[in-house]
DNA sequence: GGTAAACTTGACATCGTGTCAAGTACAGTC
DNA sequence: GACTGTACTTGACACGATGTCAAGTTTACC
């Protein structure tokens, strides 16, 4: 059963190469080669650049534990809370992830494999975001005159990977500076509390 | 003087071509048959793909006349009128401007040429929203106890234009539905006013 | 008519993706 | 101990894109 250890090791060494490398894009022939297999096995458990990406992604997940950390959101014990935990988890899950989704935003241009699978995520974290905003509104908690579908839409916006990117990418935030200000910003903007 | 004539016209089928088709990279030799020139002809203009593309982004910038937007920001006459006017400038340029930028931002992460020039537009961008925070902070505006970076940097990124991309592109939002609610945010979060 | 700049033509090197075919290593099975 | 299937390797190939080079052509200007 070499077939499951040569996929995991496959991902694990591009996980490896493309979050040390950050930016550039790593080739099949080297990752192939970090992984210690033939650039062919690279094809025989993944049909392109494309599909690796995807199941990049999803390996992040796994190795970061995603769920277990989503369902901290959820059962955190009021709207508030889910949602100062929201921005907590972004702030400690990104720095593990953005590398591989960086990647799969660069291909999703030209695969509509992986459009689709990319819109599949956005969706999944739209409607948690919809959740909490739903529970934000029946705990009297959403700013009085905010339509609920676009409350939802900003707070999607303003834990985007592209905006942690931006403030602690781009801007050197720390993860503390980026979970207080952006919390502070979706409580001031969101809802009623002036924090 | 046939030198200025071609390199506008390779620019000018350049951001027809990429701003039609949105997503999907033009490759040289197809900007070079829209512009009914030669694929070396593009070459003896522009060294290489990133160069023609930060070209592009600043063509893009004249064309659709960006001194004048920003100048308008600068003259509002008040620093609350001023963001209203930095929201409004983004939503009436961003469309022509999002499909250059995002060439660049995909050749940016292997040219160091490319790299530099969206880092100083970056930096052109913050100075104005720092300006922007300061004036805020002179006539009294900004909301108490917010560190002007950090209220800068915010300002910087709810006005990037990969908000503006999630917003109106991914979710749909109509430039006017963007426009109101982006201010509206920026003044719920920065501003002492509660809108 | 001569010259220089802009442009074309066609060839070429390089690199990355993806495919194909033949061979090897190593299970488990009779 | 041969038999077979699966995972994997090796090496070749086609394709498309970038970028370079050299030689020829057009055009305008003097």
């Amino acid at each position: 059963m070499s077939s499951r250890n040569s996929r995991k090791r496959i991902l694990d060494a591009a996980l490896d190469l493309i979050t040390r490398r950050g930016e550039a894009a790593a080739s099949m022939a080297e990752i192939a080669g970090a992984a210690g297999v033939s650039r062919q096995a690279v094809y025989l458990h993944f049909a392109d650049r494309a599909a690796l990406m995807l199941a990049l992604v999803r390996h992040a997940d796994e190795q970061r534990g995603l769920e277990r950390e989503v369902r901290k959101i959820r059962e955190a014990s009021n709207a508030v809370a889910a949602l100062r935990e929201m921005v907590a988890v972004h702030a400690r899950m990104n720095p593990g992830i953005w590398a591989a989704a960086r990647a799969v935003d660069a291909v999703r241009r030209t695969d509509q494999a992986a459009e689709r699978s990319w819109q599949d995520r956005l969706k999944y974290r739209l409607e948690g975001c919809r959740q909490l905003v739903a529970r934000l509104h029946n705990e009297g908690s959403l700013r009085r005159g905010l339509d609920s579908s676009v409350a939802a839409d900003l707070l999607w916006t303003l834990t985007s990977l592209r905006t942690w990117e931006d403030l602690v990418l781009e801007r050197g935030w720390s993860a503390r500076r980026y979970q207080t200000h952006v919390t502070a910003l979706l409580l001031a903007g969101l809802t009623n509390a002036g924090n």
